[in-house]
DNA sequence: GACCCGTGGTT
DNA sequence: TAACCAAGGGT
Protein backbone atom coordinates (compact mmCIF):
# COMPACT_ATOMS: atom_id res chain seq x y z
CA UNK A 1 0.00 0.00 0.00
CA UNK A 2 1.36 3.38 -0.69
CA UNK A 3 1.70 5.68 2.30
CA UNK A 4 -0.18 8.56 0.39
CA UNK A 5 -3.74 7.77 -0.54
CA UNK A 6 -4.63 9.15 -3.77
CA UNK A 7 -7.75 10.62 -4.29
CA UNK A 8 -10.40 10.37 -6.35
CA UNK A 9 -8.49 8.74 -9.57
CA UNK A 10 -6.75 5.39 -9.58
CA UNK A 11 -3.12 5.32 -9.22
CA UNK A 12 -3.28 2.97 -11.77
CA UNK A 13 -3.88 5.22 -14.45
CA UNK A 14 -1.33 7.61 -14.01
CA UNK A 15 1.41 5.36 -16.02
CA UNK A 16 -0.32 4.91 -18.56
CA UNK A 17 -1.61 8.31 -19.39
CA UNK A 18 1.54 9.69 -18.90
CA UNK A 19 3.45 6.97 -21.14
CA UNK A 20 1.06 7.59 -24.19
CA UNK A 21 1.54 11.58 -24.01
CA UNK A 22 5.24 10.68 -23.88
CA UNK A 23 5.27 8.29 -26.87
CA UNK A 24 4.37 11.57 -28.84
CA UNK A 25 5.96 13.80 -27.35
CA UNK A 26 9.45 12.92 -25.78
CA UNK A 27 12.15 15.18 -26.08
CA UNK A 28 14.86 14.10 -28.93
CA UNK A 29 18.18 14.16 -26.71
CA UNK A 30 21.57 12.38 -28.34
CA UNK A 31 21.87 10.17 -25.33
CA UNK A 32 18.16 8.86 -25.83
CA UNK A 33 16.76 6.55 -27.85
CA UNK A 34 13.37 6.79 -29.16
CA UNK A 35 10.13 5.66 -27.13
CA UNK A 36 9.36 1.89 -28.68
CA UNK A 37 13.04 1.63 -30.38
CA UNK A 38 14.44 -0.19 -27.73
CA UNK A 39 17.54 0.51 -24.83
CA UNK A 40 20.52 3.16 -25.03
CA UNK A 41 23.82 2.11 -25.30
CA UNK A 42 24.49 2.15 -21.30
CA UNK A 43 27.65 3.80 -21.87
CA UNK A 44 25.46 6.72 -23.22
CA UNK A 45 23.34 6.76 -20.33
CA UNK A 46 25.90 6.32 -18.03
CA UNK A 47 28.21 9.55 -19.61
CA UNK A 48 25.35 11.68 -19.56
CA UNK A 49 23.41 10.52 -16.09
CA UNK A 50 26.62 11.49 -14.96
CA UNK A 51 26.93 14.88 -16.63
CA UNK A 52 23.20 15.80 -16.15
CA UNK A 53 23.56 15.65 -12.10
CA UNK A 54 22.30 18.92 -10.80
CA UNK A 55 23.65 20.41 -14.61
CA UNK A 56 20.83 21.23 -16.98
CA UNK A 57 20.78 19.72 -20.44
CA UNK A 58 21.74 22.62 -22.34
CA UNK A 59 24.97 22.58 -20.21
CA UNK A 60 25.50 19.26 -21.22
CA UNK A 61 25.15 18.86 -24.77
CA UNK A 62 28.55 19.90 -26.11
CA UNK A 63 30.29 17.97 -23.45
CA UNK A 64 28.39 14.93 -24.20
CA UNK A 65 29.36 15.14 -27.91
CA UNK A 66 33.20 15.97 -26.91
CA UNK A 67 33.08 13.06 -25.05
CA UNK A 68 31.31 10.84 -26.90
CA UNK A 69 33.99 11.83 -29.88
CA UNK A 70 37.12 11.23 -27.88
CA UNK A 71 36.57 8.22 -25.88
CA UNK A 72 33.48 5.97 -27.56
CA UNK A 73 33.47 3.63 -24.83
CA UNK A 74 34.81 2.35 -21.75
CA UNK A 75 37.42 1.02 -22.73
CA UNK A 76 38.76 4.22 -24.65
CA UNK A 77 37.77 6.54 -21.40
CA UNK A 78 39.75 4.14 -18.90
CA UNK A 79 42.87 4.17 -20.76
CA UNK A 80 42.42 8.22 -21.22
CA UNK A 81 44.88 10.46 -19.05
CA UNK A 82 43.59 12.13 -16.06
CA UNK A 83 44.41 15.24 -17.04
CA UNK A 84 43.17 15.00 -20.85
CA UNK A 85 39.65 13.88 -18.91
CA UNK A 86 39.73 16.67 -16.35
CA UNK A 87 40.05 19.55 -18.72
CA UNK A 88 37.48 18.45 -21.03
CA UNK A 89 35.27 18.40 -18.12
CA UNK A 90 36.09 22.03 -16.95
CA UNK A 91 33.49 24.41 -17.16
CA UNK A 92 31.13 21.93 -16.58
CA UNK A 93 31.48 22.13 -12.65
CA UNK A 94 31.47 19.30 -9.90
CA UNK A 95 35.11 18.18 -11.13
CA UNK A 96 34.58 15.31 -8.44
CA UNK A 97 31.96 13.61 -11.24
CA UNK A 98 34.93 13.85 -13.36
CA UNK A 99 37.15 12.01 -11.15
CA UNK A 100 34.57 9.51 -10.41
CA UNK A 101 33.63 9.02 -13.88
CA UNK A 102 37.43 7.89 -14.85
CA UNK A 103 37.12 5.25 -11.70
CA UNK A 104 34.51 4.36 -12.40
CA UNK A 105 35.44 3.14 -16.00
CA UNK A 106 38.39 2.07 -14.97
CA UNK A 107 36.28 -0.42 -12.53
CA UNK A 108 33.92 -1.60 -14.92
CA UNK A 109 37.13 -2.51 -18.02
CA UNK A 110 39.14 -4.36 -15.11
CA UNK A 111 35.93 -6.17 -12.89
CA UNK A 112 33.54 -5.98 -15.42
CA UNK A 113 34.86 -6.96 -18.50
CA UNK A 114 33.78 -3.62 -20.31
CA UNK A 115 30.31 -3.64 -19.31
CA UNK A 116 27.84 -2.08 -16.89
CA UNK A 117 26.50 -4.70 -14.76
CA UNK A 118 22.59 -4.55 -14.96
CA UNK A 119 21.17 -4.41 -11.43
CA UNK A 120 20.62 -1.32 -9.16
CA UNK A 121 22.15 -3.02 -6.53
CA UNK A 122 25.57 -3.82 -8.33
CA UNK A 123 25.28 -0.25 -9.86
CA UNK A 124 25.25 1.52 -6.43
CA UNK A 125 28.30 -0.01 -5.42
CA UNK A 126 30.06 1.94 -8.80
CA UNK A 127 31.85 5.54 -8.29
CA UNK A 128 30.33 8.42 -8.97
CA UNK A 129 26.60 6.55 -9.01
CA UNK A 130 24.11 7.25 -5.85
CA UNK A 131 20.49 5.83 -5.65
CA UNK A 132 19.40 8.16 -8.43
CA UNK A 133 21.72 7.12 -11.14
CA UNK A 134 21.64 4.01 -10.38
CA UNK A 135 17.80 3.15 -10.38
CA UNK A 136 18.17 5.65 -13.85
CA UNK A 137 20.62 3.28 -15.20
CA UNK A 138 18.75 0.15 -14.41
CA UNK A 139 15.32 1.15 -15.50
CA UNK A 140 16.48 3.17 -18.77
CA UNK A 141 19.84 1.09 -20.19
CA UNK A 142 18.57 -2.54 -19.09
CA UNK A 143 14.69 -2.12 -18.98
CA UNK A 144 14.49 -3.28 -15.10
CA UNK A 145 11.76 -1.49 -12.69
CA UNK A 146 13.73 0.64 -10.62
CA UNK A 147 11.90 3.74 -8.88
CA UNK A 148 13.71 6.72 -10.38
CA UNK A 149 13.68 10.11 -7.65
CA UNK A 150 15.41 12.90 -9.40
CA UNK A 151 14.28 16.80 -8.50
CA UNK A 152 11.63 16.53 -11.07
CA UNK A 153 9.85 13.73 -10.14
CA UNK A 154 9.93 15.23 -6.62
CA UNK A 155 8.48 18.45 -8.13
CA UNK A 156 5.83 16.30 -10.00
CA UNK A 157 5.40 13.66 -7.62
CA UNK A 158 4.55 15.99 -4.49
CA UNK A 159 2.16 18.04 -6.86
CA UNK A 160 -0.06 14.29 -8.03
CA UNK A 161 -0.31 13.38 -4.17
CA UNK A 162 -0.38 17.24 -1.92
CA UNK A 163 2.34 16.24 -0.12
CA UNK A 164 2.95 19.02 2.41
CA UNK A 165 5.71 18.35 4.68
CA UNK A 166 8.68 20.23 3.41
CA UNK A 167 12.21 18.90 1.48
CA UNK A 168 14.16 16.95 2.54
CA UNK A 169 11.90 15.72 5.09
CA UNK A 170 9.28 14.36 2.39
CA UNK A 171 11.75 12.32 0.71
CA UNK A 172 10.80 9.20 2.21
CA UNK A 173 6.90 9.32 1.36
CA UNK A 174 7.98 10.75 -2.24
CA UNK A 175 9.67 7.93 -3.40
CA UNK A 176 7.02 5.70 -1.77
CA UNK A 177 4.58 7.54 -4.00
CA UNK A 178 6.98 7.15 -7.19
CA UNK A 179 7.02 3.48 -6.22
CA UNK A 180 3.32 3.39 -6.24
CA UNK A 181 2.89 4.49 -9.76
CA UNK A 182 5.96 3.38 -11.39
CA UNK A 183 4.69 0.31 -13.92
CA UNK A 184 6.24 -3.33 -14.10
CA UNK A 185 7.25 -2.40 -17.75
CA UNK A 186 8.95 0.72 -19.65
CA UNK A 187 9.77 1.72 -16.01
CA UNK A 188 12.83 3.38 -18.09
CA UNK A 189 10.55 5.54 -19.79
CA UNK A 190 8.10 6.04 -17.58
CA UNK A 191 10.80 7.37 -15.62
CA UNK A 192 12.31 9.96 -18.53
CA UNK A 193 8.32 11.03 -18.89
CA UNK A 194 8.49 12.26 -15.56
CA UNK A 195 11.79 14.06 -15.80
CA UNK A 196 10.40 15.40 -19.16
CA UNK A 197 6.80 16.41 -17.56
CA UNK A 198 9.13 18.55 -14.73
CA UNK A 199 11.32 20.05 -17.29
CA UNK A 200 8.49 21.71 -18.88
CA UNK A 201 5.00 21.34 -18.19
CA UNK A 202 4.88 20.69 -14.48
CA UNK A 203 7.70 23.56 -14.10
CA UNK A 204 8.55 25.26 -10.96
CA UNK A 205 7.12 28.58 -11.03
CA UNK A 206 4.27 28.66 -13.50
CA UNK A 207 2.93 25.31 -14.16
CA UNK A 208 1.04 24.78 -17.14
CA UNK A 209 -1.84 22.41 -15.76
CA UNK A 210 -4.45 22.83 -18.72
CA UNK A 211 -1.12 20.54 -20.96
CA UNK A 212 -0.56 18.21 -18.74
CA UNK A 213 -1.49 14.57 -19.21
CA UNK A 214 -1.86 14.43 -15.73
CA UNK A 215 -4.03 17.17 -14.32
CA UNK A 216 -6.94 14.43 -14.30
CA UNK A 217 -4.88 13.06 -11.22
CA UNK A 218 -3.44 15.56 -9.52
CA UNK A 219 -4.57 16.87 -5.95
CA UNK A 220 -2.68 20.24 -6.43
CA UNK A 221 -4.11 21.49 -9.01
CA UNK A 222 -7.38 19.97 -7.39
CA UNK A 223 -6.42 22.60 -4.66
CA UNK A 224 -6.28 25.34 -6.84
CA UNK A 225 -2.13 25.66 -5.75
CA UNK A 226 0.57 23.45 -7.84
CA UNK A 227 3.05 26.13 -7.27
CA UNK A 228 3.05 25.90 -3.82
CA UNK A 229 4.77 22.03 -4.07
CA UNK A 230 7.68 20.97 -2.92
CA UNK A 231 7.74 23.05 -0.15
CA UNK A 232 11.54 23.23 1.07
CA UNK A 233 13.35 24.56 4.14
CA UNK A 234 15.14 27.74 3.95
CA UNK A 235 18.46 27.81 2.77
CA UNK A 236 21.21 29.81 4.73
CA UNK A 237 22.83 32.54 3.22
CA UNK A 238 25.84 32.19 1.30
CA UNK A 239 28.84 33.98 3.03
CA UNK A 240 30.96 36.83 1.22
CA UNK A 241 34.94 36.30 0.90
CA UNK A 242 37.34 37.95 -0.57
CA UNK A 243 40.74 36.36 -2.34
CA UNK A 244 43.75 36.89 -4.57
CA UNK A 245 45.13 35.20 -7.66
CA UNK A 246 48.25 35.61 -9.30
CA UNK A 247 49.19 36.27 -12.42
CA UNK A 248 52.96 35.35 -13.53
CA UNK A 249 54.03 35.63 -17.07
CA UNK A 250 56.89 35.18 -18.91
CA UNK A 251 57.95 35.23 -22.64
CA UNK A 252 54.64 34.43 -23.38
CA UNK A 253 53.65 32.02 -20.88
CA UNK A 254 51.47 32.22 -17.09
CA UNK A 255 52.60 30.14 -14.58
CA UNK A 256 50.05 27.41 -13.58
CA UNK A 257 49.63 25.09 -10.79
CA UNK A 258 47.66 22.00 -9.88
CA UNK A 259 44.54 22.10 -7.00
CA UNK A 260 44.75 19.47 -4.29
CA UNK A 261 43.05 16.63 -4.75
CA UNK A 262 40.40 17.62 -2.19
CA UNK A 263 38.22 19.91 -1.62
CA UNK A 264 37.23 23.07 -3.85
CA UNK A 265 38.18 22.82 -8.01
CA UNK A 266 40.04 19.63 -6.37
CA UNK A 267 42.77 18.31 -9.16
CA UNK A 268 41.84 21.10 -11.38
CA UNK A 269 44.19 23.17 -13.44
CA UNK A 270 44.75 26.92 -11.55
CA UNK A 271 46.41 30.27 -10.87
CA UNK A 272 48.09 30.38 -8.00
CA UNK A 273 46.27 32.28 -4.83
CA UNK A 274 46.87 33.25 -1.69
CA UNK A 275 44.39 30.36 -0.07
CA UNK A 276 40.80 31.60 0.35
CA UNK A 277 38.05 29.37 1.19
CA UNK A 278 34.80 29.20 1.38
CA UNK A 279 35.26 29.93 4.98
CA UNK A 280 38.46 32.31 5.20
CA UNK A 281 39.79 35.13 3.41
CA UNK A 282 42.39 35.00 1.01
CA UNK A 283 45.69 36.63 3.32
CA UNK A 284 46.81 38.49 0.18
CA UNK A 285 50.70 36.67 0.01
CA UNK A 286 51.76 36.15 -2.84
CA UNK A 287 53.54 33.13 -3.79
CA UNK A 288 56.83 34.42 -4.51
CA UNK A 289 58.53 37.94 -3.88
CA UNK A 290 58.24 40.42 -7.11
CA UNK A 291 56.80 43.31 -7.99
CA UNK A 292 53.41 43.05 -7.88
CA UNK A 293 51.20 45.27 -9.73
CA UNK A 294 47.29 45.31 -8.47
CA UNK A 295 44.99 44.91 -12.10
CA UNK A 296 42.32 47.70 -11.13
CA UNK A 297 38.69 46.23 -10.23
CA UNK A 298 37.68 42.78 -9.10
CA UNK A 299 36.36 39.41 -10.71
CA UNK A 300 33.07 37.90 -8.86
CA UNK A 301 32.13 34.63 -8.75
CA UNK A 302 29.59 32.79 -6.96
CA UNK A 303 30.26 28.39 -5.49
CA UNK A 304 27.55 26.66 -4.04
CA UNK A 305 28.38 27.52 -0.71
CA UNK A 306 29.63 30.64 -1.11
CA UNK A 307 30.48 34.17 -3.21
CA UNK A 308 33.99 35.31 -4.14
CA UNK A 309 35.37 38.75 -4.75
CA UNK A 310 38.59 38.06 -6.25
CA UNK A 311 41.64 40.64 -6.82
CA UNK A 312 44.01 39.85 -9.11
CA UNK A 313 48.17 40.45 -8.98
CA UNK A 314 50.02 40.47 -11.97
CA UNK A 315 54.04 40.59 -11.88
CA UNK A 316 56.19 39.78 -15.23
CA UNK A 317 58.98 36.89 -14.22
CA UNK A 318 62.60 38.16 -15.50
CA UNK A 319 63.63 35.67 -18.62
CA UNK A 320 66.33 33.34 -17.37
CA UNK A 321 65.68 33.57 -13.72
CA UNK A 322 64.95 30.16 -12.02
CA UNK A 323 61.85 28.41 -12.56
CA UNK A 324 59.07 28.38 -9.80
CA UNK A 325 58.41 25.07 -7.87
CA UNK A 326 56.11 23.16 -8.21
CA UNK A 327 53.65 24.20 -11.75
CA UNK A 328 54.25 24.94 -15.29
CA UNK A 329 54.44 27.65 -18.21
CA UNK A 330 51.34 27.63 -20.10
CA UNK A 331 51.71 29.13 -23.40
CA UNK A 332 48.74 31.97 -23.42
CA UNK A 333 48.15 31.41 -26.74
CA UNK A 334 47.12 28.05 -26.14
CA UNK A 335 45.61 28.82 -22.79
CA UNK A 336 41.77 27.48 -23.57
CA UNK A 337 43.56 24.48 -23.65
CA UNK A 338 44.52 24.50 -20.32
CA UNK A 339 41.46 23.28 -18.88
CA UNK A 340 41.33 25.64 -16.18
CA UNK A 341 37.90 26.09 -14.08
CA UNK A 342 35.60 29.16 -14.72
CA UNK A 343 36.55 31.27 -11.83
CA UNK A 344 40.20 31.59 -13.07
CA UNK A 345 38.91 31.85 -16.88
CA UNK A 346 37.40 34.82 -15.71
CA UNK A 347 40.81 36.10 -14.17
CA UNK A 348 42.74 35.14 -16.87
CA UNK A 349 40.16 37.12 -19.43
CA UNK A 350 40.63 40.24 -17.08
CA UNK A 351 44.23 39.92 -17.43
CA UNK A 352 44.21 39.88 -21.00
CA UNK A 353 41.99 43.00 -21.48
CA UNK A 354 43.92 44.88 -18.61
CA UNK A 355 46.83 44.10 -21.20
CA UNK A 356 44.76 45.40 -24.13
CA UNK A 357 44.59 48.80 -22.99
CA UNK A 358 48.23 49.09 -22.13
C1' DG B 1 21.98 14.09 8.73
C1' DA B 2 24.89 17.99 7.78
C1' DC B 3 28.07 19.78 4.98
C1' DC B 4 30.81 20.17 0.82
C1' DC B 5 31.03 20.58 -4.10
C1' DG B 6 30.30 24.64 -9.97
C1' DT B 7 28.08 26.75 -13.28
C1' DG B 8 24.83 29.17 -16.25
C1' DG B 9 20.02 30.22 -17.09
C1' DT B 10 15.66 32.22 -15.46
C1' DT B 11 12.71 35.30 -13.04
C1' DT C 1 19.29 42.17 -9.22
C1' DA C 2 19.43 38.75 -6.01
C1' DA C 3 17.53 34.42 -5.44
C1' DC C 4 16.37 30.21 -7.11
C1' DC C 5 17.19 26.22 -9.65
C1' DA C 6 19.13 21.94 -12.19
C1' DA C 7 18.66 13.97 -14.60
C1' DG C 8 22.97 14.31 -6.93
C1' DG C 9 27.03 11.98 -4.80
C1' DG C 10 30.67 11.66 -1.35
C1' DT C 11 32.12 12.04 3.24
Amino acid sequence: MPVVQHSIHNSGDIAPALLAHYDAHARTLPWRTPPGQGFANPYHVWLSEIMLQQTTVAAVGTYFHTFTQIWPDFAALAAADDADVMAAWAGLGYYARARNLLKCARVVVVEHAGRLPETEAELLKLPGIGPYTAAAIAAIAFGQRAVVVDANVERVVSRLFAIAPPLPQSKPLIRDAMDSITPKGRAGDFAQAMMDLGAGICSVRAPSCQLCPLAFACDAKRLGNPEIYPAKTPKMAKPQRTGTVYWIQRDGHVWLVRRDNKGLLAGMRALPDDQWTARLDGHKTPPVPSKWQKLPGQVSHVFTHFSLLLDIAVTAWPAGADDLNIGEWWPLKSLDKAGLPTLFRKAAEAVMRAGERV
